[in-house]
DNA sequence: TAGATTGTTAATCGATTAACAATC
DNA sequence: TAGATTGTTAATCGATTAACAATC
């Protein structure tokens, strides 16, 4: 086990470990090797008992892992082994996938309530839920306490929001806007820029194109 | 210049380059220096320096980048000074909120159709498009090409999904479904995997709280 | 010309992979 | 015990950063 700082490419390969994990347990696998994960995930055999020694001795020499506990593990890690509850701001086409998107609720991540500013939205239906006015925000974590707040304003509102949300003491931001947003140290964030992913496969579809 | 296969790591720095020098352009600046860049996008100047010559020497010396020029140079080496068009596969949440989103649409790129198997979804509207069957699909690419498809079904269509679009001869896949799908070479492929960016999120908010 | 800034080589840093002793 | 596989150190690889000559 390694005290260090986790280098930024481990932590980016935990949902990966995760997802299969979970898979491996659901089909009912116990043990698992480091050399049967690199041929499943395809990283290499030690990179993956090293990604894991960040942690902790988590395996069994001779024998390799235990799936069960091992899946547990990574969720203890990763904090998937309890709830987060959710805020999302801004009710346009992906607030609103967002919101009715089960699959996050189903892996513990509950959405409390969806915000907008556009009158025409407020008191609409999302989800199930009733969009709410963003000025009953404040309010609103004060009742219920809201550990993530999802951005999916417009670009123009998407820094304010954040700073909003950092105000409010949302300490998680997981931000759609098109735009990289500032928060001071303490929060976390992650942007997710769905259009850069769409650049890199434009840059791909070109690069193939051009180079034979 | 460099004639050498392009890192990934600059090629996920293009987007960045790119959405930066649009904003720039906007704003009418006609020059920037790699040290003014280092200091509004944060990476070091001798690395913008060195991503720029990847792929020709876009500046000159004593004087910095022509704005207009780089981004133009820039957005085609991206492929994005051309239209691309898109078939969405799945009416779900985030195929419906896909097709709505007009930022992809202002930015090049068109959906052309949008498809289902669900007989509740086929025929009603999606972004002012009529959802169609997927077994239309084959149909229509004979008609209108389509270069990008985008996987917005569940997880367990999401390989045959992916298959089927590779049969039908599109060039670039952009998964949404949370699974890691296989193309064979010569297929772009981008998978977006919302639910890791979460999960990093959640596992930045546990390390948060647990360090100190 | 003098000053500025690139393009590019060399140095550093960090991440990945190989190797193997420890040990179940 | 013998075989297997981890945990960990050492070697390699690649990416980032520093330095500076070239040159506008």
């Amino acid at each position: 086990m390694n005290k260090e700082r986790i280098p930024e490419a481990v932590i980016r390969r935990l949902p990966k470990y995760f997802r299969y994990l979970k898979e491996m347990e659901e089909r009912g696998a116990v043990r698992v090797s480091s050399s049967k994960m690199s041929r499943d995930l395809g990283f290499n055999a030690s990179q993956i008992r090293r990604d894991l020694n960040c942690f902790g001795g988590f395996g069994q020499q001779g024998y390799g892992y235990s799936v069960p506990k091992l899946r547990s593990e990574i969720a203890r890690i990763m904090g998937l082994n309890r709830e987060h509850t959710v805020a999302v701001i801004g009710a346009g086409n992906i607030g609103q996938a967002l919101v009715s998107y089960d699959r996050f609720a189903r892996e513990g991540f509950k959405v409390a309530a969806i915000f907008d500013v556009a009158p025409g939205r407020i008191g609409q239906e999302a989800g199930g839920q009733r969009i709410r006015p963003l000025s009953e925000l404040e309010e609103f974590v004060k009742k219920t306490p809201v550990e993530i707040g999802v951005i999916c304003t417009p670009q123009s509102a998407a820094q304010d929001t954040a700073d909003l949300l950092v105000r409010l003491g949302f300490r998680g931001i997981w931000n759609f806007a098109p735009i990289d947003v500032q928060v001071p140290a303490g929060v976390s964030l992650e942007n997710v820029h769905l259009n850069d992913s769409l650049y890199v496969l434009a840059y791909r579809l070109r690069a193939e194109s051009s180079e034979i």
